[in-house]
DNA sequence: AATTAATTTTAGACAAATCTAAATATTTGT
DNA sequence: ACAAATATTTAGATTTGTCTAAAATTAATT
């Protein structure tokens, strides 16, 4: 499979959100950022290799060959992505492009190595699951704080009040997108919360909580 | 830069051995495993973008641009190397096709970061250097234990004597090739040799030293 | 010095991936 | 149901990197 080749493939993933959905032309196109008729031409040929179910105008499936091809792509950009996290110490929001080329690099053998390297992580540091080699995970979803149960534990990945003053509060606790949050306790009485951040504990109130959004895996 | 024409580039700095050595159509061929012909296009191109000289019959020269370009693949090359037999516990002899791909990532805030973490290595698993940021480099040669004075630091890279007694020793006192190995003390009564391998101390004889090959650095 | 051999370049072709412009099919709105 | 708008495909061209076969140049041998 050529670079270009698994990009396509990785795109259509992402349109059909892993479903059974047909993706459009057009839609592929701007994801892409191509032409629609370069995607017709590149979608023959991934037909031609059995990567996807394609009918003239009635739009682009993945076969499952197709859709293995591409959890191990996304598996391989998501590793690269912690690893630039975890051991390079890139910040969150900027591994984006980077990985989007180790993601290409062919080698069985490194992928192992890189995942039990570091340390066979689950998800990567937007909140994303990491598939396992054969392509198993576990979706992710985003949910506010208050929202999700004692020992839940989850990636920072927004807010829902952007005043200033809850951006303030965040950056004087030492809370930033990208983190990891782990819910410790509930207290009954003021639905305040008791979270691990960084590894430093501390105690925020049920406001607090219902503006801050996790991403974390889905129960089984 | 393509990533074809980055290995072109690099081909032509090693075929020149760094020097001023005009590198013909023929040798560049048979390095990169193309045709002749194809190659007559390429060193077009890159004359073209000012990283050769180029004289139809007369061979290819690398302009100072193309020098500094080579040598940047290079550092991305072994830097990789390093990573992948230091981080991820591969091989020294399996590496080269790994970092052959990982060399035209494109990142220069990665590779700053790659050296950083790596600890600033000076040479790679090879013993081959690793040229810094502007492009400084000291040349490496392979010289026998015995040839070298006491600090000498270099990396195992083959033997002289092939017999199975010699590698059995070498087995046996847990010395492999791609092993630094740093010399202590020479004891001037019997020539023996104090050195460090993978951490530990130990005194071999004359005769194995002269047998052994080290990849050294050359003093400034 | 002339012939032969080896090297190098040119000419023409091809596959991959892209584009523009034009043709065709589908969807939408009346 | 039909026209207009939108989406998709086709046709033809371009760039990059490669190839084969043939021509041209340089090097080696008698
Ligand atoms: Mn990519
Ligand atoms: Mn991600
Ligand atoms: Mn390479
Ligand atoms: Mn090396």
């Amino acid at each position: 499979m050529t670079l270009s080749e698994e990009d396509y493939i990785k795109a259509i993933y992402h349109l059909g959100k892993g479903l059974d959905q047909a993706v459009s032309t057009n839609s592929i196109a701007e994801q892409m950022d191509t032409k629609p008729s370069s995607v017709t031409d590149m979608v023959k040929k991934l037909s031609e290799k059995d990567l996807v179910f394609y009918k003239k105008y009635k739009g682009v499936l993945l076969t499952e060959t197709g859709r293995l091809s591409a959890l191990s792509i996304i598996r391989k950009h998501r590793l690269w992505e912690v690893f630039l996290v975890d051991k390079l110490d890139f910040a969150w929001d900027e591994v984006h492009e980077v990985a989007e080329q180790l993601e290409h690099i062919k080698s069985e053998k490194l992928i192992d190595k890189l995942d039990a390297y570091l340390g066979n992580p689950k998800v990567d540091p937007h909140g994303d699951p990491i598939p396992s080699k054969d392509g198993e995970f576990k979706k992710s979803v985003k949910r506010l704080v208050t929202e999700l149960p004692i020992g839940s534990q989850g990636i920072c990945v927004g807010v829902n009040d952007s005043s200033v003053a809850f951006l303030k509060f965040l950056d004087k606790n030492n809370i930033s997108l990208g983190d990891t949050l782990e819910i410790l306790d509930k207290e009954d009485f003021d639905g305040s919360l008791s979270i691990r951040v960084k590894g430093k504990e501390m105690r925020i109130s049920e406001q607090i909580g219902s503006n801050l959004f996790l991403e974390v895996l889905e129960k089984d």
